[in-house]
DNA sequence: TTGGGTGCAAAGGCTTTGCATGTGA
DNA sequence: TCACATGCAAAGCCTTTGCACCCAA
C-alpha cells in the first residue's frame, strides 16, 4: 500500500518538486480511504486531524498535483463537488479507469471492473474511426440495500 | 422537428406554467443546433440574436426547466461548463442517453448509440444486485481528422 | 386581474491565485 | 542558501437568487 507513497516521492524528485509533510499526509489520507470518493473539503477535514495548520488551498494544490501524476482519479457526480479517490492498482500500462455505480437513493458509489468496454472501444475505433484512449462509465440506479428498503 | 415545441407547450400548460417568447426561443435555438453541445453562455449569445433583451438568468432558468422536462440533456466535459443538447428522439419509453466520443485534440464531441450497454447493465444487475436505470458513457480519444493531422 | 416570468444586479459556492513567509534539498 | 511550498485572504468564475416590474392566461 505505501507503494503509492514511494511512487509519489520518486515522481516529485524527478520533477524537482519537494516532498513535504502536507503532500504526504494528503496522499496517506486518500490511501486510508480506498473506497470513498472524497471532496476537497472532506479531504481537508480529514487532513486537519493530522495537521491542524494545513490550508485548504494546499489541499487543492496537492490534489491537482496527484491527479496530474495519475495517482488519484477524479469523479464528478454533478452535484457541484469534484471527488477524488486513490488510483486503483493496474498491472498493465493502460490508463483505463474502473467504472462507477451510483445509487440514486442513498448516494453511495460502488465500483466495478468490466472488460466489455474494450470490445466496445474496438468497435467504435473501426466503425467511427475514433481512436479511444480512455473512458468513463457511470451507471445510475438503486443499490441492493435501497431496493430492499423501498421495494417496488 | 417542432414536435418538441408542441410537447414543451403542452407540458408547460399541464404544470400551470406559461408559454413565453423567451422559453420558445431558447428551445428553438437548441433545436436548430441538434449536434452541438452548448454552454449556457453560448445559448445566451445565440438567443440574443433573436431577442436582444433577454437576460442570462432567464437562459439558466429555462435550461433547468427543459432539463427537468427531459427535453434537453446535460453533458459535463469537466471543463467548468455544463453543456446542453436537444434530447434525441426515442421511440421507446426509456431514459437512456446516447453516448459521447470526446476528441482530446480538437475538443469536438461526437455521439453514438450502442446497445451493448444493455447487456452490461443486465450483467451488473445480476452480479452486483444493482438495479440500473440510467447510464452515461464517455469515450476520450482522437477523432478521424485529428489522427490525420497528427499521425504517430 | 394576477400569479408566474423576466431582467438586472447581487449573492452563492467551489476553486484558483497573489503574496509574504516558511522550509526541504 | 534558494527555489519551491504553504497559509491566508482575495479574486475568479459559473450559476443561482432577490426583487421590482412585466405579461400570459
Amino acid at each position: 500500500m505505501p507503494e503509492n507513497q514511494e511512487r509519489f516521492k520518486m515522481l516529485l524528485k524527478q520533477k524537482g518538486l519537494k516532498v513535504t509533510t502536507q503532500r504526504i499526509i494528503i496522499l496517506e489520507t486518500l490511501e486510508n480511504r480506498p473506497d470513498e470518493h472524497l471532496t476537497a473539503e472532506e479531504i481537508y477535514e480529514c487532513v486537519k486531524q493530522e495537521n491542524p495548520d494545513i490550508g485548504l488551498a494546499t489541499v487543492y494544490r496537492t490534489i491537482q498535483l496527484l491527479s496530474e501524476l495519475n495517482l488519484i482519479d477524479k469523479l464528478n457526480l454533478e452535484d457541484g463537488y469534484v471527488r477524488y479517490e486513490i488510483g486503483h492498482q493496474r498491472n498493465d500500462a493502460t490508463t483505463h479507469h474502473h467504472h462507477h455505480l451510483i445509487c440514486l437513493d442513498c448516494g453511495n458509489v460502488f465500483t466495478f471492473q468490466d472488460d466489455m468496454l474494450e470490445t466496445l472501444e474496438t468497435r467504435i475505433q473501426d466503425s467511427m474511426n475514433f481512436k479511444v484512449v480512455d473512458h468513463e462509465v457511470k451507471l445510475y440506479g438503486y443499490c441492493k440495500d435501497c431496493q430492499k428498503k423501498n421495494p417496488k
